[in-house]
DNA sequence: CAGGCTTCTGCCACTCAGTGGCATAACTGT
DNA sequence: ACAGTTATGCCACTGAGTGGCAGAAGCCTG
């Protein structure tokens, strides 16, 4: 009851909700459109609870009886509980993977660039204003919560899978036999892991300029990680 | 009844059971060579048991009375159906934060150098006969079950952290405010995952010293991985 | 080796995530 | 408005993981 909301009434930060506003999605439909309201209920009301009670404080019932929607309803639109909390990170990563889709490289670039290229580009097209409130919110619980935590890791391992896929198939890479293009996008992968830590770590809101900042700052010192020497304390 | 065997009947790769094989552990009170020993029957049972029927296709009721243990006791051993499955990738990296928290670097030896290091030095303590074997079949399990998956690459991430803390203790790194010292780690990490893959491919019983060789590669083709150029493929 | 002390184990009951099946309600196109 | 599709709700069920308590097993004195 504390943070109910049906479907239609969003609980934090709906779509502009009323009105003719959403621009694209607006002539999908019916049966779409109260699906992605139910799912966009279901991750502001997930994320509203989970932050004020902890992922484990509330249960998946509680969540569905306050978005109204029966359990069975929830694990059509998501796989699991970690899911759902997971889903700003997950946008993200799938805009990565269309951006990848579509780009053609500069001649001569480098295939750390494309890639950085594409994810400055998927994070361009979170413009929905909520994004970074979500990311944040979502990386906060995924931070104390261990299973949120794998999750997101595995997630991210699937999604890089996918992208060498596309590398194989766009570019001719072999992704098989020569370990450099998974060695490439796991570099930009802990390099984006590293931005997203320091974003979340700050106080106040965060932008996406900001996050996207932080990426290069962190792309641009891998070069110099591999040289960094160390001496023993002793 | 299938695969069973009583904590003191091992199933798969003993230790050496009987006599005064042991070295190091023989003199533990008796309370803790059972708990070896319960702890050791239960990873051999898991591996055969998740090798033969799937992860998914083993309850956790049977595989503690094939072992013949409480499932209460299961979980006082290891934190879930997951974890015991992946003991033997733990077993490797807890040996390199042991390394890691002894060596002594090279003067003027890169941090990647020392981390590397580490890596073949808890390579090599990897001493148990059938460790190989073990990582093998877990490997395999973790490939085609989500959740294992998941929980490896959890526990890599929480490895991770517990070296940056020993980084920054003995070798006074800044690892809060410097991207450097963790990129250099996920590179390895990167690095040695690839190497595991390759590995794990290879049909036959491959050996420990095949798995250093593939991770030695992989890192030397770090550099390069940097520089790689694309094209697109029109 | 008897005794109490500590620690591990087994058992039981319980919570909660996740699934399958089926009846029903809600949208769809014509 | 009607048939056909598709989402939803409900119900019962499996299986992972936990808490509590009683009793057994290893441990440590004298």
């Amino acid at each position: 009851m504390t943070t109910a909301s049906s479907p239609a009434t969003e609980s934090t930060e709906s779509t502009a909700s009323t009105g003719a506003a959403a621009p694209a999605e607006a002539r999908l439909p019916l049966r779409e459109r109260k699906k992605r309201r139910t799912r966009q209920a279901l991750v502001g009301t997930a994320l509203d609870l989970f932050t004020e009670r902890g992922f484990d404080g509330v249960t998946l019932d509680e969540l569905c009886d306050a978005v109204d929607v029966s359990k069975r309803t929830f694990f059509r639109t998501f796989t699991s509980k970690e899911d759902v909390a997971m889903e700003p990170t997950q946008e993200l990563w799938t805009a990565f993977l269309e951006e990848l889709e579509r780009r053609r490289p500069e001649r001569g670039g480098t295939l750390v660039e494309l890639l950085e290229g594409c994810l400055y580009g998927a994070l361009d097209r979170m413009t929905d204003d909520g994004w970074a409130r979500r990311v944040l919110r979502s990386r906060r619980l995924a931070e104390e919560t261990p299973s949120m935590g794998a999750h997101g890791l595995a997630f991210c391992d699937r999604t890089s899978r996918a992208a060498l896929d596309v590398l194989r198939r766009r570019f001719r890479l072999d992704t098989a036999g020569d370990p450099r293009p998974r060695l490439a996008l796991d570099v930009l992968v802990a390099a984006f892991h590293w931005a997203l830590a320091e974003w979340t770590a700050q106080p106040g809101s965060p932008t996406r300029a900001q996050l996207a900042s932080g990426l290069r700052a962190a792309v641009a010192a891998v070069p110099d990680s591999l040289t960094l020497t160390v001496t023993a304390r002793d």
